[in-house]
DNA sequence: AGATCAACCAAGCAAGCGCTAGTGTAAACC
DNA sequence: GGTTTACACTAGCGCTTGCTTGGTTGATCT
């Protein structure tokens, strides 16, 4: 058994889950559907997971470790200004919630299925995300871009951002480039109308 | 058997149900835990409920049933200005998200446990709410209160407002009238900080 | 006094649940 | 050539689940 994601199969499992997690909900997925699924027996799941559990913990982790690393990636890869960091963010976190629909809604909806110790290891890569976010609404507060408590803002901004899964259209026409944008035209009127060159 | 809340007793019962909803989640509360929360054998259970399901349907129909009344209560005792009204529509959507929390968290989480017939019914209900608001950020547009599309507006509002039953903790020192203000703050940078008088 | 009714209970059924034990097998390694 | 390893299988245990059945109670109404 494996303990985290290194073997392929596992991760191809790990991506099915997940995909199950969200139409069913955890509780209702029953080991039995996972492993049809996977074209497997039931009893075979659990050479590749110890429990579970532990196929919850996979998927919500496999999730949130990309949502930070492009978060990270889009930092790095954008212009200085507040607005273009703010910009970045936003867009890279829709990006992800919205590619990798299926871990985030897994997270969003059954963290509190998790154990207490697997609730505990990924609460803080999520702190790791927030963090992010954090420090870029800091930024954009301290040049003016936006106003506003800096608890208040972030969590206002993550409620509208992380809200989109339960009403966002891949096939329709908004972009989440175009979603980004609207989001900050909303929370930052000082901000310019000019495109932003975002390098990435 | 009752078909909708009437009886004081189905009513208490109902809000019991959401507290353990909201505790266990809805496949994991059985009927057995709720059955020893009301004090009474689970086989009693269905002399007030027809089944499992309509206990969910119950406890989420309570819920939008008053978030809609406080709504269109707080739309009659407003001034009449865009921002007065979207001011009191934030403030009534806080305040029954915060004091009749567990019916809405069930509402939020749970939604998609209902089957096809409640989740008819019910969807009907939102929308009467939804339209409410839509109504107000039409008007916040029409007077230059806050600027954008209007149905990527509304959806960020109200995603901002509902991810608030993640983090907001009631014992704290914010009343949701000030998260109400800070909000329209954030996106109505014209708007004036002079104190709203909303009669209610 | 008799009828009605809501409210409850004890007992249990059929189905489904997560998970385990023990085994088979083909490829990889020494 | 023998051992190990990864992966899968069959069979089923022990338990819990939502829900049903058949019956009792005490208050209310006629």
């Amino acid at each position: 058994m494996n303990v985290v994601n290194e073997s392929p199969r596992r991760k191809e499992l790990t991506r099915l889950a997940a995909q199950l997690f969200v139409q069913e909900g955890f509780d209702r997925t029953t080991v039995r559907m996972l492993a049809q699924e996977m074209g497997i027996k039931s009893g075979s799941l659990f050479h590749h997971f110890r429990d579970k559990q532990e196929i919850l913990a996979a998927v919500i982790e496999e999730g949130t470790q990309n949502a930070l690393s492009i978060a990270r990636q889009a930092l790095e890869g954008c212009e200085d200004s507040a607005e273009a960091r703010l910009h970045a963010m936003a867009r890279a976190h829709l990006e992800t919630l919205l590619t990798d629909r299926n871990a985030h809604v897994v997270a969003l909806y059954e963290w509190r299925r998790l154990d207490a110790e697997a609730r505990d290891h990924l609460s803080h890569l999520r702190d790791a995300y927030e963090a992010l976010w954090e420090r870029v609404i800091d930024e954009a507060l301290e040049a003016g871009l936006i106003r506003g408590d800096r608890f208040l803002v972030s969590r206002f901004v993550m409620g509208a951002l992380n809200w989109t899964v339960r009403w966002y259209d891949p096939e329709g026409p908004r972009k989440p480039e175009d979603l980004a944008h609207e989001l900050i035209a909303m929370i930052a009127p000082a901000s310019s109308d000019a495109p932003l060159s975002t390098k990435v």
